[in-house]
DNA sequence: CTGAAAGCGCTTACAG
DNA sequence: CTGAAAGCGCTTACAG
C-alpha cells in the first residue's frame, strides 16, 4: 500500500506538498499540482483516512439517522441513499432510532463519539431541529421535511409537500362522492414540525374548504406510522364513526393496518368503506384491495439529497431547501359514491 | 476528551500498560489491571479508534452486508442487528446489494479499503463462500444460512433450519387436505448454497415422502424473493396447473406477490386456493387475509450473531454454528379440504 | 510485569 | 510556493 510518502518520493516534492495538492489547498503551484495528481493517479493512491482522521479528528462516514424502526417508506428511501453514497465511494452509517425518540439528541451524540462528516436525517421533527440544531455544525440534510423555515446554514432539506398533497388525498375522497369522511394517524398539535401533523393539518383545511363538517374528538385518531397502530386506531375510529365511507391514513402502513381491521369488523374496501393511504411503498401495489396512495418520489428524494450533502461537504455550497413531486395513485381502494349519503 | 496519557498519569501506570489492559493483554498484573480500569471507569476514557486502528490498520466498524434490496426479512434482522451493535457500541456499516451479486466479492473488496473488523452476511450464497472466503481473514457471521460444512475458522453462523422449516410448511398443507400442491420460488439446483433452493428441497422431499405426485416442470415456478417476481411467478403457476389447491411460497414477499395474483386472476386465498409463505414478516399479520408463513426467530438470529461476532473479535473465540427455532403460523391463508379432490 | 521509545500516515503551523 | 518538523493518540517490539 502506498503513503504520501511514495508518492512525496515519486514526485520529487516534500509530503507537506502532495498533502496540500491531495487537500485541495490553494497554496501550491500550478506545475507541482499537475506533476503530483498526475504520480497520485499513476500509483492509485488512497490516502489512509486513518491517519488523516487522528489528526483531523473526524472520520469519513457519512451517518444516516432513520428516525422509525419498520417504516418501509424511509427504508426505501434508505436503500436509495445508500446505493448513492455507495456509488460516489462514500462510508455510511446508519442509525435507526424510535419515531419518539429525539433524533438530534441522538445526532449530537453521534457527532462526538463517531465524528461523521455529514449526517442525512431520514425522518425528524422539526421541534427538536428549532431548539438544538444549532449545536451541530457539520453538513446535514433533512429528508422528508422542510427546515427552510429554520434558517441554518448547515441544513439542507428535500421533501414532498404533505400539506399539499394531504389536500389532493382528501380531494379525491371528494371527488368520489364521500362526505363522511375520518382520519387515522398524525397528531392535532400547534407545534410545528411532525409530518403526521402536516398532512392532517392539509387534510383538515381541505375538508374545511369543501364545508365537510368534520369533528376531531368523532371523527379522527392519532396515531403512529406502523400497521399495528394503524389497526387499532382504525378500529376506535370505526366504533365512533358508524356511518363512515371514506378513510385518509396519513401513511400507507397505517393504511395496511386500517384494511386488517376493516376486515376484522366485517367491513370490505372498497365497497363499504373507502381509503386513501400516504406514500407509495411497494406493498401498495400488491395489497388486497390495491391501496389508493399519494405516490412520492423515493429516487429523487434520496438522489438530491446524497448529491445536495456532496457537495457542501466538498466545496461548501450553501443549504437548500427542494420540494419533489407528488402522484396520486387511485388503486383499487376508493369506492365512487353514486348518491350521496349526506 | 481525555485520552491514554491522561489515564496513565492519573493511575500512575505508564501509557504502555495502560495500553494493556485496554487491549486486555495478559502480561499485567492483576493490582495493575484493577487500578487502570478503575481509573478509565471512572473517567469514561474512550480509546481514540483513529489512532488505535492507524497502528492496526483496520477500521472499527463492523460491516453488515444485506443481500437483497427491498428484502423485508432481511431489513427487520437488520434493525435488531443495528440496534444490538449499538448497544455494544459499535459502529456499523451496512451495505445493500442485490440478490444475485456475489457478496464475497463485494466482502473482499470493502476488506481492502474499510478495513472493517467484523463482517455480518445477512443473506448469502454458501457457493460464494465456498469459492472465495478464504480469501477474508476478519471474523465473520452468516445469518440466514448454516456454514458448518465449509469450516473455515473465522466464519460463524446462524440460521432456521430451512429444509426442515420447509417440510413442515408441505406437511400443513398436506395435513389440511391439500395434494394438488404447487412451490412458488426458489431454484432446482444440484449446487450447494441458496436459501431458496434448501427450502425447494425441504419441500419436495416432503412430498416424496407422502407419495405426492409432483411434476417440477408443471407445478413449480422459479423466481426471486420480491412481490413483483412473486406476482409474476404466481400468475404463470396458476396457468400450468389449473387445479391447484394449495401453494407453498418460499417466503412471505413471494406470497404477497402471490395473493395479489391469485385475486387477479379471480381466485379467492383462502376459498379457491391455499397458501403457506416462509419467514413470518409483520405484513403476513396484516395482509387481507393473513398469512400462514413459516415464522423464523428474528430476534434470536440478531441477538447470537452479534454476540458470537463480538465475542470472536474481542477474545478470538472459535466460530460457531447454531440453529434457531421456527414457528408454523396457521394464518387465514390456508382452507381444511374435506374430501379430497384427488 | 513494566516503561521508554519508535513509529503508524497524515496535517499544519512555522520559517523561508 | 515549498520543506522540515512537530504532533495527533495509540501499539508494540525491546530491554530490563
Amino acid at each position: 500500500m502506498k503513503t504520501i510518502k511514495d508518492i512525496a518520493r515519486l514526485s520529487g516534492y516534500s509530503i507537506g506538498t502532495v498533502s496540500r495538492v491531495i487537500n485541495n489547498r490553494p497554496d501550491v503551484s500550478a506545475e507541482a499540482r499537475r506533476k503530483i495528481e498526475e504520480v497520485i493517479a499513476r500509483e492509485n493512491f488512497q490516502p489512509n483516512s486513518n491517519a488523516k482522521l487522528l489528526k483531523q479528528r473526524e472520520t469519513s462516514a457519512i451517518t444516516v439517522i432513520v428516525k422509525g424502526i419498520n417504516n418501509n417508506f424511509l427504508e426505501s428511501i434508505l436503500e436509495e441513499v445508500q446505493i448513492s453514497l455507495h456509488m460516489h465511494g462514500e462510508d455510511i452509517n446508519v442509525v435507526f432510532m424510535d419515531e419518539t425518540e429525539n433524533e438530534i439528541d441522538t445526532a449530537i451524540q453521534i457527532c462526538s463519539t463517531q465524528k461523521p462528516k455529514g449526517i442525512i436525517f431520514l425522518g425528524g421533527n422539526l421541534k427538536y431541529f428549532q431548539e438544538k440544531f444549532r449545536l451541530i455544525s457539520i453538513p446535514c440534510v433533512l429528508v422528508t421535511d422542510t427546515a427552510s423555515g429554520l434558517g441554518f446554514d448547515n441544513l439542507s432539506s428535500f421533501a414532498t409537500d404533505d400539506m399539499e398533497a394531504a389536500k389532493e388525498a382528501i380531494a379525491y375522497l371528494i371527488h368520489k362522492g364521500h362526505r363522511k369522511i375520518g382520519i387515522v394517524g398524525g397528531s392535532i398539535s400547534s407545534e410545528m414540525g411532525q409530518v403526521g401533523s402536516r398532512r392532517l393539518e392539509g387534510a383538515l383545511a381541505e375538508l374545511r374548504r369543501h364545508k365537510i363538517p368534520f369533528d376531531v374528538r368523532k371523527d379522527f385518531v392519532s396515531c403512529r406510522f406502523s400497521m399495528e397502530e394503524g389497526y387499532k386506531a382504525a378500529k376506535k375510529l370505526l366504533e365512533k364513526k358508524k356511518d363512515i365511507t371514506g378513510i385518509f391514513a396519513v401513511s400507507d402502513m397505517i393504511a395496511i393496518g386500517v384494511i386488517r381491521a376493516c376486515a376484522d369488523k366485517g367491513l370490505k374496501v372498497p365497497d363499504d368503506v373507502s381509503l386513501i393511504g400516504f406514500d407509495g411503498i411497494d406493498y401498495t401495489k400488491y395489497s388486497n384491495p390495491r391501496l389508493a396512495t399519494i405516490q412520492q418520489d423515493v429516487r429523487e428524494l434520496a438522489k438530491r439529497s446524497v448529491e445536495d450533502l456532496l457537495m457542501r461537504i466538498n466545496y461548501s455550497r450553501p443549504a437548500v431547501h427542494g420540494m419533489v413531486m407528488f402522484r396520486v395513485i387511485t388503486g383499487e381502494s376508493i369506492k365512487e359514491l353514486k348518491v350521496s349519503k349526506q
